[in-house]
DNA sequence: ACCTGAACACCGTTCAAGT
DNA sequence: ACCTGAACACCGTTCAAGT
């Protein structure tokens, strides 16, 4: 059980962190971070050991969310289609949340939430489908399209062109 | 015509510059720096006024020379091959020289080295022989060809992994 | 005229002192 | 026992003072 206050600074260390990390990316400095939510850079660090800590509790919710649409498009797309759609989506995450690309792939995990396991759970699904339709490669594994589209949304300016370099992997650069 | 000990000291930091991005990457401590070509940091920010004007410099002779490859590719090769085989030398410059890759797309230059220009020309011959020949799409850009390079560079564990991911994005996720 | 490094405002991180 | 912020060693960048 945790004591009231430090439940409360907990609570607007995250709230300021969400904010912050709107506003300058995930590179957002910690001790603004501190300032903002009230308390001392010693609090941060006693709450979140780590940067990525701080991060994945952040996005928690929304990588969560993002999650559980493998789900909803797995029952109403065919699998091909389904994994596209929510390649997609997974871009359109990492180019608006920057740094929730890199978190999502986080093997060690904090606070109980093994970010990676889940999203490799919710795309396997949606690989393992499209791959027994005939719609992608035998041989992709979770991680290449993870990378693929981290890499993405690394390099491109917006979500227009991440958009186009998606379409352009999954059709390949060779004339058909 | 420059004094000699500013042309002298240019030659340090451009040297020291060199060894220590090798050893931390490119975003080396600029004090750093300064302090190895032993000079101070006001003397490096008189001859390179932004960060990306030093990187450039440092890798200069290594993308010049890249560039130059694609002319003996060109010359030795098919049209698809000689692409194909140039973007995995441009992805090992990129995964080796962790900075090269950004570095490469700069489109505001100093010293008279326009780098964006001289690499779109190089890609730009092998991307036309390569439609021409049938082997690639032929609504592709080098910027598509250069940001998937770079996305995949930063995504990429190591050099084999890269490879990989690059023919993935060669030959698309789709099932042939 | 050109070069220079001490100085400034920041950063991430720690740990002695408080409650 | 747990929380805390002053303090430390760094960073990028500037500009008054030197030659």
């Amino acid at each position: 059980m945790m004591r009231a206050d430090a439940r409360r600074n907990r609570d607007h260390l995250v709230a300021a962190a969400t904010d912050v990390i709107a506003e300058e990316g995930p590179e957002a400095s910690l001790n603004e971070i501190a300032r903002r939510a009230g308390v001392g850079p010693g609090t941060l660090y006693r709450h979140f050991p780590t940067r990525e800590s701080l991060l994945t509790t952040v996005f928690r919710t929304r990588i969560e969310a993002l999650c559980a649409r493998a789900g909803d498009l797995a029952a109403k797309l065919p699998p091909g289609e389904a994994l596209t759609a929510w390649l997609h989506e997974l871009l359109a995450h990492a180019v608006t949340d920057r740094g929730l690309g890199a978190t999502m792939m986080l093997t060690e995990q904090e606070s109980g939430f093994d970010c990676s396991a889940l999203m490799a759970a919710a795309a396997s699904g949606l690989l393992a489908g499209a791959g027994e339709a005939g719609s992608v490669r035998r041989d992709l594994t979770v991680d290449d399209l993870f990378q693929l589209v981290h890499g993405i949304s690394l390099a491109a300016g917006d979500l227009g062109r991440g958009d186009r370099l998606l379409t352009l992997t999954l059709e390949g650069l060779r004339a058909a």
